[in-house]
DNA sequence: GCGAAAAGTTACCAGCAGTAAGTAACGGGG
DNA sequence: CCCCGTTACTTACTGCTGGTAACTTTTCGC
């Protein structure tokens, strides 16, 4: 299943340090390779992939961003950029109102269908054993966004003490229905408003 | 980490049939070992450890349940079972108002503290590949809660046609909550009502 | 120049999901 | 009463993946 990742150009360098003084690949290389391996493959993409994608092999990307928890902790964190900026920009200083959130939503959707691979890798676990360190994988996934809805909320009359539950719950929810929509196809994201 | 797995007594069957025209153990055995096993070790326990919990090998576990996805899918199923039961007795023919929800949250989050370990392994996706099939795993986990909470809320006044998208960004939500509070530690769950 | 440090690769290990093949007890037909 | 197909197990394997140790080659400071 799936058609085992088919080699695009094996490079083949020698052992040993490589010619002239530069590293071969950075970090945000191998990220990026990361992430275009998840987009094809799917969610279940081995870090061996990861490798070969970015043109380097496996302990150069345990020395770049670490273990495979490591790796969804970054990839998460670049997804969670982009989701508060595409929040950000669909806001764009409006007063927050209904129609406000609804379009919060919205660009939360669209977002997550943009990066759909990438956002079950980074959701799904991982395989993780030390059970804390998956949880708390998916809270850093989500904790811009609970920053942000915490500031929103206690900014309103709301009682910013339990903001954070709140922040929380409101993440979840829409994580949850993300799930469920993506599977859907064909659902315009504006009729999920609470 | 996590201390390999103690055998309790290798028990030793010689290979072929058993005496007695019995079999050895069935589904709901396996199941309980399992539910065992992931308490003891952990949510990243392996098959191999659910075989010698339930006292016989891995091709037995593979008989009576299917592998790890169709485990992970016949825990969630009674996991759900156990919180749609919690709930239902926590409500016990309530008239469903704001302390009604609370309570609903409330036994929730009681339910998922008491299944820890069981809660993060039928929730933390277990390697799928298929993507699908992870995200159904998590969907089939919520759809009875799901199911009720639509029927919930058209029987009050709400429209039931986005009923279904709602609940799932409830039971999304008490998720989350979930991943959080079982970390936070000391935290009366009634605090957490919309 | 020369040796230590840096930056790669190769080659391995352990563990796990899943499966094929072997083995012993049951049980029905002759 | 015995035989042989079926049943219900175990043993033993494959293939793959996360992670690491050991080796090789270049660079750079002295």
């Amino acid at each position: 299943m799936e058609q085992t990742a088919r080699v695009s150009e094996s490079i083949s360098r020698r052992p040993g340090r490589p010619l002239g003084g530069q590293l071969v690949v950075d970090r945000e290389h191998v990220l990026d390779a990361a992430e275009r391996v998840i987009r094809r493959d799917g969610a279940g993409s081995s870090l061996e992939a990861v490798a070969v994608e970015a043109g380097v092999t496996k302990p150069i990307v345990y020395d770049r961003v670490g273990g495979r928890a490591d790796l969804a902790d970054a990839l998460a964190e670049r997804l969670a950029d982009r989701m508060v900026l595409a929040t950000r920009t669909a806001l764009a200083g409006e007063t927050l109102s209904q129609t406000g959130l609804t379009r919060f939503i919205e660009a939360n959707l669209r977002t997550v269908a943009d990066h759909r691979e990438l956002f079950l890798y980074v959701t799904g676990g991982s395989t993780e054993q030390t059970a804390i360190g998956r949880l708390s994988l998916a809270e850093r996934s989500t904790t811009p966004l609970t920053k942000t809805l915490a500031v929103w909320r206690s900014g309103i009359q709301q009682d910013p003490g339990v903001a954070e539950a709140w922040a929380f719950g409101i993440v979840g929810m829409l994580q949850m229905v993300s799930q469920w929509w993506i599977t859907q196809e064909g659902l315009s994201a504006a009729e999920v408003a609470g």
